[in-house]
DNA sequence: CTTCAATTGTTGAATATTCAATATTTTCAA
DNA sequence: TTGAAAATATTGAATATTCAACAATTGAAG
């Protein structure tokens, strides 16, 4: 009888690293091109999801933007700081703060989609049309069946 | 002449996005998982590199395990610290380091292999076969093409 | 009503990561 | 062979993130 093989699988097999890996290289990306306008890429995501004009609270937008409260309470001063965000108490339940967009914010959300999508077509051409719409397709229900 | 449509993507709809969205989540997965253990990820990942019993130069285990040198050199510190690897000077060229596992190391590093197993099991049950070798496929190519 | 638990957001201390500078060794051109 | 440049790893200061505790408000049960 043959003893079972034991296949340790090699690191750059496993799903998480896969996925890890091409995290780190496709943000590093899009990092680069956002460095032009000096603005970290969960900058971006902020301004984006604000971007709808619509009030988001700090809960909704640690959510969507991949942060944990804190870190996003954190960066959030720094855009107030700079007037690129604004915070307003909700006014019916005033243990929220809703966030909003500024002026300002716009002006550079625009500009900063314009790199991102730079990014997405260079991702296009070098990757391929259909890999990436697949890519894509997988990767939402990936997320959807981990919840 | 109907106005040419502004199709502003929603963030969620970003390459990038996706990625660290599905890396964030199947990443909390796994470090839940390691957790039993007390080990970060990213210490797992170490020791499973130098698990061929081979010595790796701190470049090379930083460009395989996604960390930058210096956060590397001070999680290394930790691991020799715990007695799970350990280094010595390469006698071929004495600027470099390698690292080895240690038989501490070693044990450990077997438990946390099944730890990481056992997610991938779950990740196939929920997710499926296909799905997920499909998916692992997509990014390696992508991967690949981003190099 | 009143009180207690749950929700929401922020803060400060502890921890971790990053950037720039450093030290050491090797490589290679003159 | 020598001296300058490149490669490798580490260090310390600056920055960012996380954890636990807190404050304020709401919800809900008695």
């Amino acid at each position: 009888m043959a003893k079972p093989t034991k296949t340790n699988t090699p690191i750059t097999e496993h799903l998480a690293y896969l996925l890890a890996q091409a995290n780190r290289e496709i943000n590093r990306q899009l990092e680069l091109r956002l460095s032009k306008e000096g603005v970290p890429v969960e900058q971006w995501r902020i301004l984006k999801v604000l971007s709808d004009g619509n009030g988001h609270s700090m809960g909704e937008l640690a959510e969507a933007v991949l942060l944990n409260h804190p870190t996003l309470t954190k960066m959030i001063d720094r855009m107030v700081s700079d007037t690129l965000v604004y915070r307003v108490q909700d006014p019916n339940d005033r243990r929220k703060v809703l966030m909003f967009i500024s002026d300002r914010g716009k002006v550079l959300c625009k500009k900063l989609n314009s790199l991102a999508v730079d990014q997405e077509e260079h991702i296009l051409e070098s990757y391929g049309d259909k890999p990436t719409s697949e890519l894509k397709r997988l990767l939402e229900s990936l997320i959807d069946s981990s919840n």
